[in-house]
DNA sequence: TGTTAAAGTTACAGATGTGTCACTTATATT
DNA sequence: AATATAAGTGACACATCTGTAACTTTAACA
């Protein structure tokens, strides 16, 4: 009973997510975005009332992503095999962890009664729920140090891949790099 | 022969500092900044051709300081203790990594032929080509593993301000584990 | 083949930002 | 007290973004 669709909410959350990285939530438009869609602009207005509505959508949704793929580590067996996978979707991600940066610019801007602010809030801290998990099983396999804040853990983890490669070293190095400081620091062993 | 100014430079980068870091590049604006200063725009504009000027001033004042901090460490005798003051000085200059991160912004946006691009670009190789010799000090003295590349090193150390602090651990207990993890990483010893 | 309804467009009014220019204000110097 | 001059203002023209409403297009289906 209707006309096609000239884009699907997948290639619009793509474009979406090249805009925010790239200007930030303030930067963000929806003229940006429409161009890039090649339809109107108010053509979004159909489906979104305005770009805070857009945005939290997309966060939803690619945090949700994530946190699915990040299920997978319940499947493995012990800490060390847990702590790779880890290390190795936050690169196959990288963005996620930027993008969850420009979600607390969204949080601040946004009305206390925005339909979906509360699912918003609840994401981040669903993900370091999940990988308290993880932590758990690393401290009672007496391979984490048992006095280093969960916290801690989990943020330096995270934070890693944004870490800026300025010289260009090769991905596997780098990667193999940052595991061996994570786990045994970047002193020589006394 | 002229009237009193109603605010000076250093009022003026403390205003733009916040406002960048709450609204990004894209989000900043003379209006705003004019708000801050309860000052005409127009006034700014005495000083300031654009947002770009003003900003990449703003950009290239706050780096220099930061370097100026960080020249102190050259006097400090040992590698352990140059390692304490520059982690220590990180933390007491949070922003400036954030803004960093902001200014890659600027340049994207930036014409070939801006005044101050160059100066821009050099002052974060400058601060990464001093650290140089910080990190070969410490590899020198055998304390710093040898195969970890210096630029993995520096902006490993670097990065750790930006971990999100979300369950409120206190500064001290906070940054005395930061350092643990950079040294002898996060697992137990073997 | 005509009807229906979602998909999409064009065009408008209002808000906010930009850069500029003619103007006013204040103060140090003569 | 008069004057020169930097500091600051108000207001204009232009651009961009926002949200909406009236319109057109397209395709399923009755």
């Amino acid at each position: 009973m209707a006309r096609e669709r000239k884009f699907n909410t997948v290639e619009l959350f793509q474009e979406a997510k090249q805009l925010l990285l790239q200007h930030g939530y303030d930067g963000f438009t929806f003229s940006l975005l429409a161009d890039r869609m090649e339809v109107s602009r108010a053509a979004l207005y159909k489906y979104y009332d305005n770009k805070e509505e857009l945005i939290t959508d997309f966060m939803i949704y690619e945090m949700e992503e994530f946190l699915h793929e990040l299920r997978e580590i319940e499947t493995l067996e012990g800490f060390e095999r847990q702590f790779d996978f880890l290390i190795d979707l936050i690169f196959k991600k990288t963005e996620v962890h930027e993008l969850i940066r420009a979600a607390q610019q969204v949080m601040t801007r946004m009305d206390a009664a925005f339909p979906n602010k509360e699912k918003l809030e609840k994401l981040p801290l669903d993900m370091y729920k999940f990988l308290q998990k993880f932590i758990l099983v690393g401290k009672e396999e007496e391979k984490l140090k048992k006095h280093i804040p969960d916290g801690l853990i989990i943020g330096f983890i995270l934070q890693t891949v944004a870490i800026p490669n300025h010289f260009g070293i090769p991905k596997a190095e780098w990667i193999h790099s940052i595991k061996e400081i994570i786990s045994d620091g970047m002193f020589m062993n006394k």
